[in-house]
DNA sequence: TTTTTATATTACTATATAATCATATAATAA
DNA sequence: TTATTATATGATTATATAGTAATATAAAAA
């Protein structure tokens, strides 16, 4: 796999944004979908492009599928940490998501639920 | 700007080249061109992207116009040295780029007579 | 001055990419 | 079983990008 395509990967901003949410985190495809605001059919083209790179890791339980960023699989290129890591905090967007997804997780809400709600963030069940 | 656009950049992989050339070394259009063996124009337009995101070093002398990577403007993104002196080097071809600039700095040749060889690498004059 | 040359730019073509709607698929729930 | 739901995919559109031939521009050389 030539380098600039692992770097094209990183290059598209709502696909950056999904690999910033999954890179620590094991979520479901609705709950990317709620997050980020991003329609459903458009997270599911982008994960495929992650698959198609192997960097992903799969799991389903029930009729969920979870995705979370494969580690190990990353190592191998050492732009990719510093890139998740460090760079992307400069931009405001990348830390609002994962305030958000922090948000989520502290929600009563789960991918059971997250239908009934439209997949509207603003519409998520908080605590107290 | 916005991180996405920056890694962009360096997703092509004759602008990854051109900047792999210039990273370290200033270089007319012409040698870049021949070293590389990418049309003149094309050569152009790649430079033209990296001069609207500001991180050329340009220097004119006489009618040749020398180009190098400003590495104080690079120092804001981490991922970036990274990917200039690691991981590029595991591609066969962007080493291959730097090899022939030896070979052309150890030739007799300079911006003045390139065009006198078509822009042909092949066609250095070297020494012994 | 005129000619030549290095680089930039215009106009264009071909290709790649992202987004979207509608639908398929595969699994669960009723 | 049928209905529902989560995710994937086909078909399409809009946009972005790379490459090129021809030409413009600006400077040097004759």
């Amino acid at each position: 796999m030539e380098i600039t395509n692992i770097i094209k990967i990183f290059s598209d901003q709502n696909r950056l944004r999904i690999i910033n949410l999954i890179k620590d985190d094991l979520l479901c495809v609705g709950e990317i979908q709620t997050i980020l605001n991003i329609k459903q059919s458009n997270v599911s083209r982008h994960l495929e492009k992650l698959k198609a790179l192997d960097i992903l890791i799969q799991q389903k339980q029930a009729q969920w599928i979870y995705y979370k960023l494969d580690k190990e699989k990353l190592k191998q290129y050492a732009f990719i940490t510093d890139l998740l890591y460090q760079d992307i905090n400069n931009s405001q967007i990348y830390k609002e998501d994962l305030s958000k997804l922090e948000k989520y997780k502290n929600s009563k809400m789960c991918c059971q639920n997250l239908r009934d709600i439209g997949f509207d963030f603003n519409k998520l069940n908080f605590k107290k």
